[in-house]
DNA sequence: TATATTTGCAACTGATTGGTTTCATAAGTA
DNA sequence: TACTTATGAAACCAATCAGTTGCAAATATA
């Protein structure tokens, strides 16, 4: 069973749940409250969410709020960053070709 | 049949392919040599990234180059800029937390 | 023209996914 | 103690996925 990041987030659902606790701790109950699915549905996705790290569990009594770990949010972050080199430098040739442009407009 | 960039992310062989062309524009064979599975198997996944338009055709001849859409990449950049803000933040409150400690200790 | 190369597509297969219903457990509450 | 609430886990199901093999079409080459 492949259970990183990555295939976490490929779900919308788990999306808007990420989205949702991002801010603040929910309960299963609360979350599933804002989504169509039944509440074991919502609960499987927590469990994905929990098992690749994403969210994390506190039990107060009987209700169990989970959290975003947002540093976990920035493994996808890193992925991203070799990337983010090659469309900078492309908005940088981009911005080099417009001031050429510019420039011998000036110069005319 | 879904078929967003989350998706098409969430295979690991996609993303090394993602990887592999974002620098250089290349065949499915090039490609295929990279890996272990068949041509017919990188060409379904090659299917997947043009499909979500994070990868762009462009015909020699018999041949096809296959290039990374640099731009549609940034889809996922946007996501990730609200949680961006929220580590931000929290970076912020330990540099906060941190510095107090460092005052009283001065205090002392 | 005959042959080889490059490629996409269809059909099939076993594994995985996201969902449901049902049940068990633990913690509050009357 | 009996009842309600909050939750996770198991069993099941239809749909999807990633891979394979086989084939057809188009282009290059002898």
């Amino acid at each position: 069973m492949r259970r990183d990041i990555f295939q976490a987030i490929a779900d919308p659902t788990r999306r808007a749940i990420i989205a949702l606790i991002a801010l603040q701790a929910m309960t299963p109950n609360t979350i599933a409250e804002n989504f169509n699915s039944t509440r074991q549905a919502v609960s499987k996705h927590l469990r994905i969410l929990t098992e690749c790290q994403l969210v994390t569990q506190e039990q107060r009594g009987r209700e169990i709020y989970y959290s975003l770990d947002i540093e976990k949010m920035k493994e996808m972050d890193n992925w991203l960053a070799q990337f983010r080199d090659i469309w900078e430098t492309q908005f940088n040739q981009l911005d080099k070709v417009l001031s050429t442009i510019k420039k011998q407009k000036n110069e005319k």
